[in-house]
DNA sequence: TCGTCGATGTCAAAGCTTTGACATATCGGA
DNA sequence: TCCGATATGTCAAAGCTTTGACATCGACGA
């Protein structure tokens, strides 16, 4: 006759490891885990490697910018840009013509730099991919986009 | 003529924003903001919460036990459950009989607390599992599932 | 019996990330 | 014109996490 007033989980699952929420973090612990192993010995850190793939095709983007683009604050941002400055990687003028957003540039040694790790980092990407179903594949995507913008919603404001 | 010489990403997408790693990636990083926004209230982070989570479905767990699951070293975890003990939240034992590992167990305080939590946690997966078509959750689970089976072959050895 | 191996707990140091705060620069409306 | 709102870059402090190292404990095989 009681009504269950204990909160009921949205998968009403026995074991947590089967919940969304949980699969998606081991699904992204064990990318980052895998690719931190692989640009360990190329000595790039992951948000610097993100940063450079980003700049290699969208060169000029703030610190800013990319901050967004790799989901860490703008002072982590400005952290891992000096890193990739001081390795020769990157350029960054120290003043601007117009607003105060500095464009980032990647240097020859950068583009260098990502040519070297990029084989290594698409052989985790491959082997990700080749896990699911190609026809499933376009499904997941959009599945994943979808967790993302909901929540998304409500927490930017 | 010339053959392309430059690494090839498994997903030949233009834009970078469309590949599996961005949007797991992008969507865990919505989840954790979603997660930290909610916990920030009642004084717990999400590492906290996730083991009060465990420890309320597996009581006697240890600090290696509790780090494997959420993902975390066997020092950062030794933070967490000092900083649950410290609150009062959960208890250990300083020895026992046998072996090194150190069983923790929620205190009546921590059994409170988690019920708090839950409605607010539970609310923000519901959102989450809202956004994916029910028909398409079960294959969705499955892909994450041997995403992260894949990855962590060779990463774990 | 005994020694090696793997697992666990913990301390210390370094590294990365966030929070908080402030100055600067552009834009738009009063 | 001028003021407020918004965006950007940066400094400082605090917090969390990892890497590295060490001691302890049980299991297993020689």
């Amino acid at each position: 006759m009681m009504a269950d007033m204990s909160p009921q989980p949205p998968h009403p699952a026995d074991d947590i490891t089967q919940h969304v929420g949980y699969l998606l973090k081991r699904a992204q612990a064990a990318l980052r885990a895998a690719m931190d192993k692989v640009l360990r010995e190329h000595g790039l850190t992951v948000p610097q490697y993100s940063t450079l793939e980003l700049l290699a095709l969208h060169p000029g983007m703030s610190n800013a910018d990319l901050a967004r683009a790799t989901f860490v604050t703008r002072q982590s941002g400005n952290v891992v840009l000096r890193g990739l400055q001081d390795a020769g990687l990157i350029t960054r003028p120290t003043t601007t013509d117009h607003g105060r957003a500095l464009p980032a540039h990647l240097t020859d040694e950068g583009h260098a730099r990502l040519a070297e790790v990029q084989a290594a980092v698409y052989a985790v990407e491959k082997r990700m991919v080749e896990a699911i179903p190609p026809q499933r594949m376009t499904a997941l995507l959009a599945d994943l986009d979808r967790i993302a913008t909901a929540l998304e919603r409500g927490t930017t404001q």
